[in-house]
DNA sequence: TTGTATGCGTTATCAA
DNA sequence: TTGATAACGCATACAA
């Protein structure tokens, strides 16, 4: 029946033309729901649905790919699967893409640079329809302009900003987190705090830390230099651990007093409190912590952990409806503007702050 | 100077021949080094590689994929990815695949059923040339088996066996994992030992539990009945911290004394320790707790979780082998077997146990 | 050593 | 209401 020997059990449209005894063209327009489906009988569209149905017909999506020049995908480019940070992140986008029923292209640049060029172009040569980039510092640059931009291809990252006009971001209210933060242990009555800020090459650095600054200000408060310190740079997502570690040791060392610590992140904040544990001091008894992000983790540690949290999986999906935006608008010849999204943070009260010990009140 | 007004930036095939003055066919073997590039001037090799260059010119990776019939595209179905299980599977898996220029199609089935089958559609609508299913429990069934199987897709499992002989598989030997706690804590003086089993469905839990009971037989411990609770079934992923909570405070409540607790995995580990530091006991002082998985978070807590781990990352790589060795054979049209892999769990000592307290050793 | 022609599976434009 | 035809971009068999 088949007029190219059974190479394969692969059923073409063609297949189910020959079989209901119609032409491809009416087979792509019925079984594509395509405005001339209108005027096909009725008894026409059954016979061929019910044909295609029996022979197990589904497109070739590469070939549709190929004609429509349309790939439904999108390149999802992680910049560090193991930092935990894109896990909730990576689950709002494809969650999102699932009910466009877009298919999301998974790449992850282990944080390399050149690695991160080479999926873009794996990702180009499959003509991705849009890009999301998950990247907390800023490795991607005038490349990922350039290539993107001439091709009008709507690019969206989350967790930082670029400067331009071509790709648009999702990124957390910084400056209201890092003030949600020490406003939380300034409540709690601390006065004595210690800080570990974040590395300088995190686009997050900055304004979580004016937003600190901010907040001392207008309490009044005000900040000891000798218990601000800063994580080094690093390209090692898990680096926060250990990094976060020493950097409280340093603190440890210096024999000031401090009853509060605002760490960097959540990473940061558990190699605080290995570090605070291990010189015999508990948390939040002696001191209390608070971390940034909420990662998953943060809620299953004992104790589970204070932080500010990033509205992660949200914002994943956020990207996708900013993307999709952008699609659209291609297709419908539109222009569109980049958005640029800064989503709320929120204080998640755990249990590894608690108010200043009465007894630990000395000036 | 191009034929089909400037329609777009994409430079395809047709421009650099034109642009160049050979035919596209000699373009394509140059550009492809096709055995029949042998035979191709030098000359003209550079002059065709250099206007290739100098346009831009890419290829449209659908056109070849319809023409080839190849994606080099992976399907990689994840359960979960909220479970932290999965993290470093699919940067094993990412990882290996990638080394081959092969892309990974991200799916995440939300442990929900039809949202596996959806995906396997879409993922079979791309011609995927292999699937990778990261599953701890067998809601891939009969369906699975039949579309992969008549489509002789090479496909492999990670974390849970199928019956037949059509699907792949990489399993961590619960059974020595079983074994290598318990022998742990036996090792540490332990003989009260408390048992979280893993819930019914789950693939591991019978033979880690098996594990445990020979070594238990093998060393003449007798395992209390009374001291082994059972997880729940439950899809969510990190139900298995909750519930491992509400195991050992039922454990807790049986107010009969136990040094340790051996826990199904980290998650559930977890669990334990906060309800033990709840319930007044400090881990490992009072009570040694071991998980399995060797979950990312794991390194991270206070106390750092003993556990048994699974290499991950090698088990997603693994998976990659096995399903590439499939699409060579495929291709070279050999005939290939499954493979049913079993890896080697590995005993990572931490701070969350400890030798049995010698004031502890009451009988 | 290179060019011509054909087809992969779809869909869109026309004509019937 | 339906069918013939062309084209998407590439790679191969064959001809030159």
């Amino acid at each position: 029946m088949k007029r190219h020997g059974s190479k394969d059990a692969t059923v073409t449209m063609r297949d189910v033309a020959e079989t209901s005894g119609f032409s491809p063209a009416t087979v792509s327009i019925v079984l594509n729901n395509a405005p001339l489906a209108r005027y096909i009988a009725p008894a026409t569209k059954k016979r061929i649905e019910e044909t295609a149905k029996k022979l197990g017909y589904r497109p070739n999506a590469m070939a549709r790919f190929l004609r429509s020049n349309r790939s439904h995908s999108v390149g999802v480019m992680i910049f560090d699967i193991s930092d935990p940070f894109c896990t909730p992140v990576l689950r709002g986008i494809e969650n999102a893409l699932y009910q466009c029923s877009y298919v999301p292209i998974f790449a992850d640049a282990h944080n390399q640079r050149n690695r991160f060029e080479r999926y873009l172009e794996m990702l180009l040569d499959r003509h991705i329809e849009a890009l999301i980039v998950v990247a907390n510092w800023l490795f991607v640059d005038i490349h990922l302009l350039a290539d993107i931009g001439k091709r009008n291809i709507p690019a969206a990252t989350i967790g930082c900003e670029l400067p331009g006009d071509t790709v648009s971001s999702i990124v957390v209210d910084n400056e209201a987190g890092g003030r949600l933060a020490l406003e939380h242990l300034y409540q709690l009555g601390h006065r004595k705090i210690a800080f570990i800020r974040g590395p300088k090459m995190l686009f997050d650095t900055a304004p979580r830390w004016r937003g600190i600054q901010k907040f001392a200000n207008s309490a009044g408060f005000e900040i000891d230099p000798a218990l601000v310190v800063q994580l080094p740079d690093s390209l090692d997502p898990n680096s926060g651990f250990e990094n976060g570690q020493r950097c409280t040791d340093e603190l440890l060392q210096k024999k000031k007093r401090f009853t509060a610590l605002l760490a960097f992140d959540d990473l940061t904040a558990f190699g605080a409190i290995r570090a605070l544990t291990k010189a015999g001091l508990k948390v939040p008894e002696q001191c209390s912590v608070i971390g940034f992000d909420d990662v998953p983790f943060s809620l299953l540690a004992t104790p589970s952990l204070t932080t500010v949290r990033q509205p992660l999986e949200a914002m994943g999906g956020l990207a996708v409806n900013v993307i999709m935006e952008g699609v659209n608008a291609n297709l419908e010849k539109r222009e569109v503007s980049i958005a640029r999204h800064r989503t709320n943070p929120e204080l998640v009260i755990r249990e590894s702050t608690r108010a200043v010990a009465l007894s630990g009140a000395d000036d």
